[in-house]
DNA sequence: TCATTAAACTGCACAGTGTAGTTTACTTCC
DNA sequence: GGAAGTAAACTACACTGTGCAGTTTAATGA
């Protein structure tokens, strides 16, 4: 890695840390070039602007969340722990920290910049990936799902409502077990409805 | 009213326009008194600072907003059309312009001022009046909800998923017959879960 | 009805601070 | 020797908050 490589990578350590601490407003060029240990001048050859810097910031913290995700399908096991793994997948993002971190940066900035969150969110849910494993359950007979779109979003829902959110405004990342439990009563609530054996709803 | 009293409900009114387009720190105090028609220093005998002037409006839109709300409890209605109605309580909210300006603005200042955002968070959900309604229907028989609290977090958090964050950062305002839609599937699912008949969830 | 008075508002200049981004003159290292 | 980095000063703003001379407003009281 040559030195202009090292110092890049020290411009973008130092602007993650100031931009998820201060948000983009609250963060200054000079700060960042002091934190990296490196000439405001080196930031800007690298980096043509403010602007460009935090956007791809933003790309390179999303490419790596991303990364990191794998969505489980395994019709051996019992459906309860097929859905408590698909939970999980969720749930591994809300107990990371660099996540959590990003999503709490992005979502500041949905006031001065409404694009960018609509663009995080779109990239980072992890709503087609649930629906397809719910159509091809549902196509084995191993539940019983008329919407998939529809039982996914409640599913996700049930999850990030008091996962993710409450904990985004909190500033706080949530424990294994916390999120455990938040999963296995989604789980539940999920299988009630949606469960093979489930009792037929009436309607009023 | 005096000449005063208009000068400070001008500059109120240009105050949340201003914030509520660009943010707290996109707004400056000369934007302000421009587009409330007074001078700056009239704006500064009002209010000793732009942070003051920023929390009394949050304050003055959080007391609009509740000032509105009921939660309907009617025992003589069949379950489901109560349900129903508990759940357009929150609905009300989500397509109230004036809340979901207010919530984008607040949420927005997330990373400048978390006190501000958790307190905001805190003061606007409905949950304990969720919960007290969910208890005493459960009592009166007429749901099997053995945790309240629980269950109105599962509750609201199919609505709010659903209906408030995804419109919260897309900018945009539902209409009455999408978040209807979005309450009934709520129910749907509720009941399956929480209903007299419903079949007892089992153990993996 | 009309002068008086106190309080509020205006308009402008101003200090002080902070910012993004540029330039310059010098150094280091491959 | 040339490409890249450094430190520091500099430009050209924008912003918050203050000070002040002069004007408007509305109510009072003779």
């Amino acid at each position: 890695m040559s030195v202009s490589d090292r110092k890049k990578k020290q411009i973008i350590e130092a602007a993650i840390a100031e931009f998820q601490e201060k948000g983009y407003a609250g963060t200054s060029m000079d700060r960042i070039s002091e934190r990296a240990q490196v000439s405001k001048r080196t930031v800007y050859n690298h980096f043509e602007s403010k602007e460009v810097l935090f956007h791809e910031i933003n790309q390179f913290l999303v490419d790596q969340v991303n990364s990191a995700l794998e969505i489980p399908y395994d019709n051996t096991k019992p459906i309860r722990e097929m859905l408590m793994e698909l939970g999980w997948a969720e749930g591994a993002l809300l107990i990371n920290p660099c996540f959590m971190n990003l999503a709490r940066m992005v979502m500041s900035e949905t006031i001065r910049d409404p694009a960018l969150a609509a663009d995080m969110e779109a990239r980072m849910t992890l709503q087609s990936d649930f629906e397809a494993v719910l159509r091809r359950a549902s196509e084995e007979g191993r539940l019983s799902v008329d919407d998939p779109a529809v039982a996914a979003k409640q599913f996700l829902g049930l999850i990030k409502s008091r996962g993710f959110f409450p904990n985004l405004y909190a500033a706080r990342v949530p424990d294994r077990a916390e999120i455990d439990k938040i999963i296995a009563e989604s789980v539940d609530m999920f299988m009630a409805k949606y469960g093979k054996d489930a009792s037929r709803p009436r309607q009023t």
